[in-house]
DNA sequence: CTGAAAGCGCTTACAG
DNA sequence: CTGAAAGCGCTTACAG
């Protein structure tokens, strides 16, 4: 095999073999397959059939190094591996954010790093290398540091999480406030009138939002509210949970900051010989499939990660669409209002378990 | 502001910046940067101190388009969003291909579809467009379409499971048959006569090898079992659970394919009044936090999905490096030991619940 | 061991 | 509305 044959890259198809199928100049096709003006609609019509005939991918190396956008978007997460294959968070918004960018043909590149200094990092090297078109950062704390930071880059960025606190950059949240809201205007109206909650890991900003939340409210209506700093993970929630279980004076209803944190709760309830819910209700913040089949099913405030995700993708590539767009001034930010789940582990007349009519069928 | 000035792509340093104050060519400092022969170790360092003084970064489209790797690696997952969030393997798995890639400079590309077929059109399509340098494909079926797919488009490829069934394709997988065979020795020894297994989606070549394990283990111990599909999730966990606990002949142990299962099939059986583990065994094959953290602690195979990840991010970035090398012939796949970790849900010796000890020191 | 050139595949001004 | 050219930033043969 002559080593000195210019090896023709086997196989690929350059907008270069379309142009001359299609008796035009590379610009030509270029005009066409981006939807551009500059060519007539028959001649665009015979570039786009030749280059699907001709099975043509477009060079995303080639359309970078030109100046075009590089379809990708990034994420990179500050947490530890297992907190991520616990929560159910992550995966639901993860696959609402892959659902528009890929129906949009954009890529998702993530990246787990250990501390927000990293992250940061990561960024400026990202647009640094022109990797990404932009950025969507989650976990949003009060007074973040890589707020400043993204603004300093000045490149398409979108934060998770607020109100408030994301600077001048767009962001997309839930209204946790209104989320605390329904969770204790609920247990009101069920009569309780001690409610203890076990928070998440407290810089979160959103963790500070219900906590505040959660004391107004429950002032205001004239229930009794005990906090408990749990940090997120089973562990810190159970404990919590045997703490405020032991108090003199022990609530009748706990709401938690996440599914995991409610599930670890809830055993030890049970295992303390008290009913779920005629002893203590129990209540999450973040809904999933282990709270809907939980025995009981635990009340939940239904956030919809996966909505949320999709919301975030849009979000982010309206920012990037308009990048440069001086005039568009600073991004409004968009909210999603949280919907309150009401099941058996908060109202004893909601159905105990969602599978009793499955079972019954099966032994048929 | 006039529009007609060459707007010098604000700031970018190339490597025609260092070229010029090192007084070379651009060609010696991409031999340079790039640690390869060509340049004298003087002229190497001084560019190197030029780059890192200038705050080089080097493109990644301009060393795609010369034909250089994209440092990029791409995962695709045909799995419904929910799976995602709910199971935890996945998350920790991710992670460890995360730790493994980002200390090689490696980016993780990731892509949820809905079919086998979009799956295999994603590949097709990443490696036409150059976007990644290798995949790695995840959820090994028996018969699996997506390996011949792969085998054709002859790029590097890593399939995770295993053995058999991953054809030419390099592969890393865990022992499944070893996994099973230790948890029924272990029930076993605890004196179990008859056991039962409730399977995951039935499709998983893995599935496939745990079910012929247990009763090929079964038979050879003389205990008794008993299969249940139960496809992944909680609800039909459930619903199995209930199934076995309303048989004549009831099993005394019950072993779960997953930490969401076995946690759905606990409160079934905790629910009906039966004691874990003294009426009824449980054992789940993918431990998690989850797990641990139920009371009573749930017996689990510990996979470690975090050092899988691990493995096989270096396993196919060996491959990539491999690339074109004709000679290296089919490559050998690579095995995880898996690992019984005995807690109370079998063994009543086990401490209850590991936070006894947590409790007691925080009431004092 | 070093230097000058060509080329990767595309897009974007800039002339006709 | 169309055509020919320059350039994005790098790597890789190929001469000296």
């Amino acid at each position: 095999m002559p080593p000195s044959t210019p090896a023709p890259r086997r196989g690929r198809v350059t907008i270069a073999d379309i142009a001359r199928r299609a008796g035009v100049t590379p610009a030509a096709v270029s005009l066409a397959v981006n939807g551009r003006p500059g060519v007539s609609d028959a001649t665009r019509e015979r570039i786009l059939g030749i280059a699907k005939e001709l099975d043509w991918e477009p060079s995303p190396a080639a359309r970078a190094l030109a100046g075009a956008p590089v379809l990708t978007i990034g994420m990179v997460l500050a947490r530890p591996a297992d907190v991520l294959g616990s929560e159910a968070f992550f995966g639901a918004f993860g696959a609402g954010l892959q659902e528009v960018l890929s129906a949009r043909d954009y890529a998702l590149q993530m990246k787990i790093v250990d501390s927000p200094e990293a992250e940061v990092e990561t960024y400026r090297r990202w647009f640094a290398q022109r990797r990404v078109d932009g950025v969507v950062m989650v976990d949003l704390r009060v007074d973040d540091p890589r707020v400043p930071a993204l603004e300093a880059l000045g490149e398409p960025a979108l934060v998770v999480g607020g109100p408030g606190h994301h600077g001048s950059l767009p962001a997309v949240y839930v209204d946790d406030a209104l989320a605390v809201r329904l969770v204790v205007e609920h247990l009101a109206s069920l009569g309780h009138r001690r409610v203890a909650r076990v928070a998440g890991t407290a810089s979160f900003l959103h963790t500070a939002q219900r906590d505040a939340a959660f004391e107004a409210v429950g002032a205001e209506l004239g229930v009794g509210t005990v906090l408990q700093d749990a940090g997120y993970g089973a562990e810190g929630a159970a404990r919590a949970t045997a703490d405020l279980l032991a108090t003199e004076d022990a609530p009748s209803a706990i709401v938690f900051d996440s599914d995991e944190m409610a599930l670890a709760g809830a055993h030890v309830v049970l295992e303390s010989g008290r009913a779920i819910p005629e002893d203590v209700a129990v209540v999450t913040i973040e809904d999933s499939p282990l709270a809907r089949s939980h025995r009981p099913p635990i009340t939940a405030i239904g956030r919809s990660a996966v909505e949320y995700g999709r919301l975030a993708a849009s979000r982010l590539l309206e920012v990037v669409a308009a990048r440069g767009d001086r005039s568009s001034g600073t991004f409004e930010s968009r909210v999603i209002e949280p919907e309150l789940l009401v099941r058996a582990s908060t109202d004893p007349s909601a159905p105990k378990s969602p599978m009793d009519g499955a079972l019954r069928s099966s032994v048929s």
